[in-house]
RNA sequence: GUGGCUAUAGUUCAACGGCUAGAACAUCGGUUUGUGGUACCGAUGAUGAGGGUUCGAUUCCCUCUAGCCACCCCA
């Protein structure tokens, strides 16, 4: 039996053992862990991005956009070479004027050369910007991890005190929770350079006691001597339970980190914001100091636990007192935190938070033959700048599809125009609910529409108000 | 990057190694050449890619690709 093939013959034989991706399949395929945007997520961006942009003017931030390409020494330098961002993860390569280049996989460093090549300490301290656009790291793609996604990040540059700590944690405590997400907050301090050397000895000295280091999972040995920080961060049972008596950071800062994280904290206490105070918090950037904290959701409905899902973080940040200076400008401290908007979305998703759309008092205007059409398309300009909520399809010429489209649009009230009308100097207004219609005048259209509109509504109202009624 | 699971119309799912790969929803068209949202009829449309085993592969095996899950890490 012959199948039925494609009888496109693929290039002969002449190909490589290796099969390039390019000739493999007819269809090209998006680049794994990227991901398209269609119509019906649109709403939840527009709705996130909103809520992002309103609440960082309302703090005092401006937008700033940097390029999504840059040199790759600015990510070597500040986020740090060891780093997994840094050291795996970055989509780095020659471009073709020989420049070693790297496309954005972070959002503190651009902010931050920019700041420096600007000027920008000769503003009015402190700057506050705040910044939106995408970034890539190559890493396996899972849900809810993408090779490009999408951060809201806030900066704050020229403050020391914990105010700036404290508002940004607000800002993004009043993002979540106004957009219906329950989040929990992590928070910890982890000093300054000095105070942290002193930490990471005992912490050492602690690993090194008798027999702890042979308990510990196969990467914490490794964590041992490279970054002794992360041990705190694992969740491997039995390195937690040698956790158990490790020391903590909170217990030998500085004066300066202490009071500094006791402030933060007496501020969120009184702004009544819950957070966690996580002494085994720890980030995973080089330039942090002092405050760091990370943004968790929480399921409310006590799920069962084989249901829960892995919680991924949902934004994180902290403060990087030394990076201004790190990266060629004046001693200058500074803090920021980013929001992955994928994963707000997915949460929204989640919980099928309904959104407001704008489809009230729809007018859809319908037309029959050549020169209705034309009287429609200017009327519908008319009515557009009159600021009426108006739709059309007049690529389409029947009234049975040009009604369809008015019925997906959810309109309310048609108009149609067809010969008959167009003579007599009427219209046809059609009720979408009632399915009823009535010929008027022309020239009454505008008191017809608006007594059409508000009737609408208090009917609405009404019949709202009656099967309550009913209900009782 | 490591390990596991998966891959069938646009979407959600069917198909003891064997007949024309079947539905639902969606889309388009018709019943109605001037009337939508409920009905009826019809059409379009798929085995991710490449190889192997077999008389015969959607089904079994291998490779690649992609997605999901856990780890690593992070937003």
């Amino acid at each position: 039996m012959p199948r039925k093939k494609a009888n496109t013959t693929k290039k002969a034989a002449t190909n490589k053992p290796k099969t390039s991706k390019s000739v493999k399949s007819k269809r090209l395929h998006r680049l794994r862990g990227m991901k398209d945007v269609l119509f019906s997520e649109s709403k939840y961006w527009d709705l996130v991005e909103r809520k992002a942009k309103d609440l960082a003017n309302v703090y005092g931030f401006q937008k700033i956009a940097t390029p999504i390409l840059e040199f790759s020494d600015l990510y070597v330098k500040s986020t740090g070479k060891e780093t997994d961002i840094v050291s795996k993860e970055m989509y780095a390569f020659v471009d073709k004027g020989g420049d070693k280049v790297t496309l954005r996989p972070e959002a503190t460093p651009g902010a931050v050369r920019a700041y420096i090549e600007h000027g920008m300490f000769n503003l009015p301290q402190p700057v506050k910007m705040f910044w939106m656009g995408p970034l890539f790291r190559h890493e396996k793609p899972q849900s809810g991890r993408l090779r490009q996604h999408t951060q809201f990040d806030l900066e704050i540059f020229g403050e020391e005190g914990p105010v700036a700590d404290t508002q940004l944690i607000l800002i993004a405590y009043n993002f979540f929770s106004e957009l219906q997400i329950n989040v929990q907050i992590q928070i910890n301090s982890i000093g300054c350079p000095e105070c942290r050397k002193d930490y990471i000895e005992k912490l050492s000295a602690f690993y090194k006691e008798r027999g702890k280091r042979s308990k510990l999972c196969n990467d914490c040995k490794k964590r041992f001597t490279k970054n002794p920080l992360r041990l705190l961060d694992c969740k491997e049972e039995s390195c937690l339970e040698v956790r158990e008596d490790a020391p903590q950071i909170v217990d030998f800062l500085c004066d300066d980190c202490r009071e500094h994280f006791i402030k933060v904290l007496e501020y969120l206490d009184e702004l009544e914001i819950p957070y966690n105070l996580n002494p085994f918090l720890v980030r995973g950037l080089d330039y942090y100091v002092k405050t760091v904290f990370e943004i968790t959701p929480i399921d409310e409905e006590g799920l069962d636990p084989s249901q829960q899902k892995r919680q991924i973080s949902l934004g994180g940040g902290g403060r990087y007192d030394g990076l201004v200076e790190l990266m060629g400008g004046r001693p200058t401290s500074g803090c920021g935190f980013g929001i992955g908007l994928e994963r707000v979305i997915m949460k929204i998703k989640e919980k099928s938070i309904p959104l407001k759309e704008d489809n009230e008092n729809i007018i859809f205007l319908a037309q029959l033959g050549e020169q209705s059409k034309r009287k429609m398309m200017t009327l519908f300009e008319e009515l557009r700048k009159a600021g009426y909520n108006v739709r059309q399809s007049f690529t389409k010429d029947s009234l049975k599809n040009q009604l369809e489209e008015a019925n997906r649009v959810n309109a309310k009230l048609v108009l149609i125009l067809g010969q008959k009308e167009l003579l007599d100097g009427t219209v046809m207004v059609r009720d979408m609910e009632l399915g009823t219609q009535e010929v008027i005048d022309f020239k009454k259209l505008y008191p017809e529409l608006n007594k059409r509109l508000e009737v609408k509504e208090m009917k609405l109202e009404n019949s709202a108000t009656e099967s309550i009624a009913e209900e009782k």
